[in-house]
DNA sequence: TTCAATATACCGGAAAACCAGTAGAAAAAA
DNA sequence: TTTTTTCTACTGGTTTTCCGGTATATTGAA
């Protein structure tokens, strides 16, 4: 089955991280690690001339944001499987890395073997999720994160001028439209996020990190 | 000077992280990897009836939490060196461990020639730290952690309720105090955060983790 | 082009928040 | 024990928010 090993690149901004990933997977003949890079860009511009199997992509680089970065590296090899990595466990982020097309998802805390299944499998087209990660995901299902509220530019724009201490004229006045137009964005926005109050709006914004 | 390397524990729950650090490390023969660990218990036990020189940290470790780490295993081995070691970087975490007593700390995305001067320097009783952490040092003195406003207990309740979304009536009728008592707690914690309104009261509360 | 979403704007009224100042009782610190 | 801080409470008044509606112009996607 294994004639050609699949060739891996690995996008991560810490050295031991790279070099870890490298040791756990040099045991093993099915994988091969092609080369490594500690930001996005150089990745994206290797990309574009050389091709790889799995990316293993780290969430939090330096330059880009790991979100993004799903969506330019499928934009440049859209036959390429990427794997998602990272430290923390972020349902949001998680489910945003999803929708832009990873297939798998694995916590650093993932051992040796849960690595090489983890590519083996995305390498087969199939997803793969560590099992932290696999709970995660169903209590997000459950939890609040599903529903953060799509607001509008200009109800995200006038979130942060409340946030700021601004009262709904000071907002109007910065905006050139009627007071009346602002209280109404602000009555929306707190329908949507199903709060009374200013206080509370700002509350759940922070924790749904809209601010 | 290096007749005995200097022996080294590593403590990280993520298995990549070690395989890095072991790499990282072993090309240099002035340090050498001892024995590693995935979580504190096991540490302490370790340390209970061995010693080495240096302990490479984890902050985030499963079951204990870093800054209480390093209490135990100075508790335990008085002359051991402590090398802090994070992905991120929280001003009041680092303080906390300092205060603790750590002799260095450094990100994640240390380099392989940063570990190893780290952990020298740290052996010879000096302190170490990344070039990162210690702008974030300097950052916290200047910046808005020092200025974190005092508040009283029934202060900090009273912020917890308003960021609930509660009035100053529920409130009140939960505290079994008088409304107007709420009120004044509410316009002394407004002014202790330098704020106008219920609104940015919280956004800062949050900035500054007070809730 | 048509339709849905967004941004705009209004009325009237109730509720809550905000402001300035004062002040006594209780608890904690000196 | 004295002093300071914290918690309590008030008067009286202004401003702002919040609520339940309604409604039109503009924009963007199908």
């Amino acid at each position: 089955m294994q004639h050609n090993p699949i060739s891996v690149l690995i996008v991560d901004d810490h050295p031991m991280v790279i070099e870890g990933l490298k040791t756990l997977l040099s045991d093993d003949d099915r994988v091969v690690v092609q080369t490594h890079f500690t930001n996005g860009k150089d990745t994206l511009e290797f990309l574009e001339h050389e091709k790889v199997d799995v990316v293993l992509l780290d969430v939090n680089l330096p330059d880009i944001n790991g979100v993004e970065m799903v969506k330019f590296i499928l934009e440049k090899r859209a036959t390429v499987q990427i794997l998602g990595l990272s430290t923390y466990s972020e349902p949001s982020i998680i489910n945003q890395m999803i929708k832009n097309g990873v297939k798998g998802y694995l916590l650093k805390n993932a051992t040796s073997d849960e690595l090489v299944k983890a590519i083996t499998k995305v390498y087969q087209g199939d997803f793969y999720f560590g099992s932290e990660v696999q709970k995660i995901l169903a209590d997000s299902v459950t939890q609040e994160t599903i529903d953060i509220p799509k607001l509008t530019r200009r109800e995200t724009h006038i979130l942060r001028l409340i946030a700021e201490g601004k009262t709904t004229n000071t907002i109007a006045e910065e905006l050139f439209i009627s007071p009346l137009t602002v209280e109404t964005h602000r009555r929306n926005l707190m329908q949507k996020m199903e709060v009374s109050n200013a206080a509370s709006l700002i509350k759940v914004a922070v924790e749904k990190k809209l601010i």
